[in-house]
DNA sequence: TCAATGTGTGACATTGGTGTGAGGGTCAAG
DNA sequence: CTTGACCCTCACACCAATGTCACACATTGA
């Protein structure tokens, strides 16, 4: 597919896809013409990494991990240096966090919702 | 407590308490030399604060979830116009949305880190 | 063939969170 | 009284993600 449908099927700005690109995130092989073409994964893999950007993953860190967190692990486990697995640990680490103060915070939104939600039914 | 402790007790840099103030997410008075004096609950308030910043958050936001928050929500029922319930709404499912990718990630990794110890442990 | 749409590159702007430094008060300890 | 640590404001700089625009070429459909 081309950069266009790509940017639909995962509401994503064009700009945006050739910059991932540019980061490392994910490649595209290039038509006769010129244009970009992308394989059907790369739809599941940008949105992958849409989602680390929101919950605030620097795109350095995404290049990082992304390949870890391919199906075909395999591959990767024997180039695996004591420095990556270092940061791995970290991100996980780090990511253990987040997930805490979000679950706390979702919890919190919730119950003030539910609590509003009764007063209006009161009133 | 002066700005440096504050500092201190919530590992952040002087620089940013002063511009969560300004940004309306924490409160301070002023000593008679105009100094700022904050009370004890505004560590929390600053962990809390960053917590949200790391997960994506931006100040505005934060800005505006953040009463809803407190204990004393009481205080805060009666205020809450449809338009804020809209946006509490909203942040809450994206939360989730949130969650749900982090946890993902975060099993991916584990997994992996666990498939890479087995490996150094065959080898 | 012409117009509209899609794509390419490149450059510049913007935004939000953060760093850093200048220049100047406050205050406690020596 | 002086020094050092702390505080003030203000301003400029930085970075990463993103927006926007200009200009050129490709494709497609009327």
């Amino acid at each position: 597919m081309k950069i266009g449908e790509l940017s639909k099927r995962t509401d994503t700005p064009v700009r945006m896809l050739r910059y991932y690109e540019e980061q490392g995130l994910i490649h595209s092989e290039r038509l006769p013409n010129g244009y970009r073409s992308y394989e059907d994964y790369v739809v599941d893999r940008v949105r992958q990494v849409r989602g680390l950007l929101e919950v605030g993953l620097p795109t350095r860190i995404i290049k990082q991990i992304l390949p870890c967190l391919d199906s075909s692990k395999a591959i990767y486990l024997p180039y695996v240096t004591p420095d990556m697995i270092e940061t791995l640990e970290r991100e996980r680490d780090r990511m253990a966090e987040k997930i805490e103060c979000l679950t706390k915070n979702h919890r919190a939104i919730s119950d003030y919702l539910e609590a509003v939600s009764h007063e209006i039914r009161a009133s």
